[in-house]
DNA sequence: GGGTACATGTAATCAGTTACATGATTTA
DNA sequence: TAAATCATGTAACTGATTACATGTACCC
């Protein structure tokens, strides 16, 4: 999943590494937005843009500062009282290590794990009779999220300026979209019998 | 990632428990498909269908066919010489469980999980130029992906009857082309700053 | 018969995930 | 002040991934 190697130079002693993942970057990413945050801030932030392609639990969001905190690219801050809640902030280091990755081209393979997809294709083992069933539940599956996405898509054109965050939303529009339209062509254009490959 | 829990009752002793995810179900899939399988048949039968949107890696289809097998749901059998493959079957549970997984609806959201799509959300972080670099290359990768699902998906229209896998190529293809619309997008009509949400 | 590509496995690691448990704050 | 919601964490598990290591078959 595309997984970054950075080695820790402290002061002393040998050098340790840390791995950074996607997930490490959607927390350096999100701080780097948005100031410094507590888990909390970074839960609701992912909601409110990537999560419409990418969904980080929340989980992820209190484990993964700590890790990178330790590693130096975030320092911590402990509130006094209340929740006393932990805020992260960007180090100096964790702002060229972002900067770096955003910097550097993306080359993986996305992929579409798509578990209606997946049942599609051994959709010969069943009868016609189930995909057609099996499309229009997808179909219908599909197009409740589009609308989902065009009804956020419209509350957000409401404020003007605010296209960076539209922009995911616009993405998991197309995207819904692609599947409605696959779910059509199989609908209309139903495939023919498998003769084992 | 929905993953199912079985419990599985011998004749004897206390029932225990085997989770099945996508893996477990690609496993039965392609084996109820193309029929008993070595592990590397059924890495050859995923490349050739559902890698094209969902890609298990080799070791894995290696080390899932035991753990259903001991489960129950598939059987061994071992080549006396040669390489000694170890070729697996449905039992009839295993048949059953496969059935069960088909029929049942799936509603799982599917997330496109692509790092192109996180960079350019934080994308505001850096300058318009860079974004409308990245969209450059994110959009050349993925035209070279299409062409790719192109000259696969023609090659296989030159035997007629070979739908069921066209089908996946033709989601392939689609769900490049909704990539490269949105690239485009993004390069026609770039993302204003980011008034930090 | 020597080299290369094909094929088969395993071991170790670890990120991601689920599930649980508790605490703080608001509101009725 | 009780209930409900919001928020904060942690523990434990395990599937997936990487990396390695070896073996077999084929081809020149």
């Amino acid at each position: 999943m595309t997984r970054d190697k950075l080695e820790i130079h402290h002061g002393d002693g040998p050098p340790t590494e840390i791995n950074l993942g996607p997930s490490s970057y959607v927390v350096l990413g999100m701080i780097g937005r948005i100031g410094p945050s507590t888990p909390y801030d970074l839960k609701q932030a992912v909601l409110k843009s990537v999560a419409f392609f990418w969904d980080f639990p929340q989980s992820q969001l209190y484990v993964e500062p700590p890790r990178l905190a330790e590693a130096g690219l975030l320092s911590e801050d402990r509130e006094e009282f209340g929740r006393r809640r932990r805020v992260f902030s960007l180090t100096e280091l964790g702002r060229t290590v972002l900067d770096e990755w955003l910097e550097a081209p993306s080359d993986t393979a996305t992929e579409a794990r798509d578990v209606g997809l997946l049942k599609l294709s051994f959709g010969a083992l069943t009868s016609p009779e189930r995909i057609l069933e099996h499309a229009r539940e997808q179909l219908k599956m599909h197009q409740d999220r589009l609308a989902v996405h065009n009804a956020t898509s419209q509350r957000l054109n409401e404020y003007p300026g605010l296209r960076p965050h539209q922009i995911t939303v616009s993405m998991g529009e197309r995207f819904e979209q692609a599947f409605i339209d696959f779910w059509n062509s199989v609908i209309e254009d139903p495939p023919v019998e498998d003769p084992t490959l």
